[in-house]
DNA sequence: CGGCTTTGACCAGCGC
DNA sequence: GCGCTGGTCAAAGCCG
């Protein structure tokens, strides 16, 4: 019913838009033509005299007409004449600087009536399609259904994906609508509002309208150590906020775990951490520490850090829990890709727990919204399959769902294909059909073969959030959301991830990958609320919108984010100057960042805008 | 002196 | 039931 009175209000929109476009291009070609005449004729000179007419009285003009015989200017109505005539020359120009000023005030408008009109559009047909999907079963054995998921699936497991890696190992679907090289923004928000909770602590407010019931956001597993984390003691520690773990106590919350090349014991991402434990785990010769929230007592949010065992100089930061305060904004940034990761997590694994668990044939797909986007958990040997099952090699312990945030540019030793660093989502799960371990990687890892890889080009374009989406730039700028969000990430994470991974030979590709993410909207939702965690948002309290956020350039200027020493590999590319301890200059970045920086810094965490993180839970 | 880190001990879950 | 492992606690020490 939603779904059919929504298609409705969007129909009414999109006619009301056409109807408005038609109404406003006819009115503007109208106008155009007529400045346009205008300006032909007073830039003609022998139409001087007619253009005047326009705005002289008739009466002087037939006293100007040479076929006026009848009146015969003297010498010094002459000489009065070609003063005048230098008057409105003078006037002439001036009129036709307002007159292109209007012409691009026009243009400008009807560029803006036909992206909002697109962009209804595009949202009109994804919930069309979603309805569409509804109504079909989930039996994909017809062709029907393959017919359907090949439309709607389109593989982003570009460019660098591995040797190995087939067209049937496209994990990151978007929809058909790659047409539309705008597609919408403005109904996409993408979920990306971090509410404060103001006096009410208790409610955490996560902007993911699809979200399961637990909003709480957990960490990740550490994935690729192959260290799964411990089952549910969490729960018992976290029980503010966290309702929702009551109300489904056989499902753990999810996990959210970055990776990233960092120096730095830590990363710092605008949260005070204390560290209350350390541990050896097993398989791991790297200690791992325990880290609580102390920005608010009684946070229950606690991180996990450890050195990936096969490369130390890659740092798995794990989050998990729900933090019941308002938090800096740079930890909304982290807090928004967590919350995104985890989010899509719980609400795909609780959409498609049994299809995983018992891969029945119903199991080839199940999708799963999260605000809006459609993240299928597909059967591995179908194709076409957004979230990957990983090997069942993962422990049962593994028993949260997990996602992982993979930053880290690909290892040119380990990585066997992607030369490039590039994002890519790894949606993972092991046997344990309640809790299916995900990984969600946003680069290249040692795992590639079995995850999507998105194209290097990712790092190398210009990826806004912002309304309407379109395509800003050759290389592809996604424009994402509702919001007034310029966010140059492409760009930035090119800088940070690989200098030159931007080659002009990746534009083609990289267009070609801009248009099919910004073609489903619903992927360009899940996307943008992973990058735009990564890339924060930039209001202040209580204005939970991610705004214009510019900071590529800062990033790639090697600004005060070297502060942060972590992550430097990927967000700094650089020798950023390390993070020494107690060094808290990346702090001082405005604007959100994945702020990597030594454990000391996240003290001074709070020197970031502060914003609020809770909706990672 | 307060806050944080360190570190060994303890507890709980899971597999065998 | 036992051992292994992950996670947490809390005392001791360190640091600003």
């Amino acid at each position: 019913m939603e779904v059919v009175m929504k298609k409705a209000a969007f129909k009414e929109e999109i006619k009301d838009v056409e109807l408005m476009g038609d109404e406003d291009n006819g009115e503007l070609r109208r106008e155009n033509v007529m400045i346009n005449r205008d300006i032909r004729r007073s830039s003609s000179p022998a139409n001087k005299v007619l253009s005047f007419s326009k705005q002289v009285p008739p009466t002087i003009s037939r006293e100007r007409s040479p076929m006026d015989n009848s009146i015969k200017p003297s010498p010094a109505d002459t000489k009065v004449n070609s003063i005048t005539q230098l008057d409105r020359l003078e006037m002439t120009k001036a009129e036709m600087g307002e007159v292109r000023e209007e012409n691009e005030r026009l243009k400008m408008i009807l560029a803006r009536i036909v992206k909002d009109y697109q962009s209804l559009h595009v949202q009109f047909l994804d919930i069309f399609q979603q309805d569409q999907a509804k109504k079909l079963p989930n039996d994909t054995s017809t062709n029907l259904d393959d017919h359907i998921e090949d439309q709607e699936l389109v593989s982003l497991s570009l460019g660098t994906s591995s040797s190995g890696q087939k067209k049937e190992d496209k994990l990151i679907s978007v929809s058909k609508n790659k047409e539309y090289d705008e597609p919408n923004g403005g109904g996409l928000t993408l979920g990306l509002e971090c509410k404060f909770e103001g006096s009410s602590g208790d409610k955490h407010e996560v902007p993911m309208t699809n979200v399961s019931s637990d909003n709480s956001f957990e960490e990740a597993k550490e994935v690729e150590a192959g260290e799964p984390w411990p089952p549910s003691k969490i729960f018992k520690n976290i029980r503010s906020g966290e309702d929702e773990v009551l109300q489904q106590p056989q499902v753990k919350k999810a996990r959210v775990s970055v990776r990233a090349r960092c120096d730095a014991p830590t990363m710092s991402d605008g949260c005070q951490w204390r560290k209350y434990g350390q541990k050896i785990a097993k398989g791991n010769p790297c200690p791992r520490a325990y880290y609580r929230c102390t920005v608010a007592p009684g946070c229950p949010v606690r991180k996990q850090v450890q050195r990936c065992a096969q490369d130390t100089s890659i740092l798995i930061t794990t989050y998990e829990g729900t933090h019941n305060h308002p938090l800096p904004i740079s930890a909304t940034a982290m807090a928004s890709t967590t919350s995104a990761a985890a989010s899509m997590l719980m609400s795909g694994s609780s959409a498609s727990s049994p299809a995983i668990g018992s891969h029945t044939a119903a199991s080839a797909a199940a999708t799963t919204t999260l605000n809006g986007l459609k993240f299928s958990l597909a059967d591995p040997s179908k194709t076409n399959q957004l979230i990957y099952f990983p090997t069942p090699s993962l422990s049962s312990a593994a028993s949260h769902p997990t996602i992982t945030l993979d930053l880290t540019a690909p290892s040119s030793s380990s990585s066997s294909s992607a030369s490039q660093p590039s994002f890519f989502s790894t949606f993972s799960s092991n046997p344990n059909p309640r809790f299916s371990p995900t990984g969600f990687n946003f680069s290249t890892s040692e795992t590639g073969s079995t995850t999507a890889t998105l194209p290097p080009s990712w790092t190398s374009g210009y990826l806004s959030y912002a309304s309407p989406l379109h395509i800003k730039s050759p290389i592809g700028c996604l424009n994402l959301g509702s919001k007034a969000q310029d966010l140059s990430y492409q760009s930035c994470m090119q800088k940070i991830a690989n200098p030159s991974a931007a080659s002009p030979g990746q534009n083609s590709l990289t267009d070609t990958i801009a248009k099919a993410i910004t073609a489903d909207p619903s992927f360009r939702s899940a996307l943008a609320t992973a990058i735009t965690s990564y890339v924060g948002a930039q209001g202040g309290p209580g204005d939970g919108r991610a705004q214009g956020l510019k900071w590529g350039d800062q990033l790639g200027s090697g600004g005060p984010i070297g502060g942060s020493g972590c992550a430097s590999s990927y967000l700094t590319n650089s020798g950023s100057p390390a993070s020494k301890p107690g060094q808290h200059g990346s702090l001082l970045l405005p604007q959100p960042t994945l702020g990597f920086a030594s454990s000391k810094s996240s003290t001074s965490a709070s020197a970031f805008p502060v914003e609020n993180m809770k909706n990672i839970n």
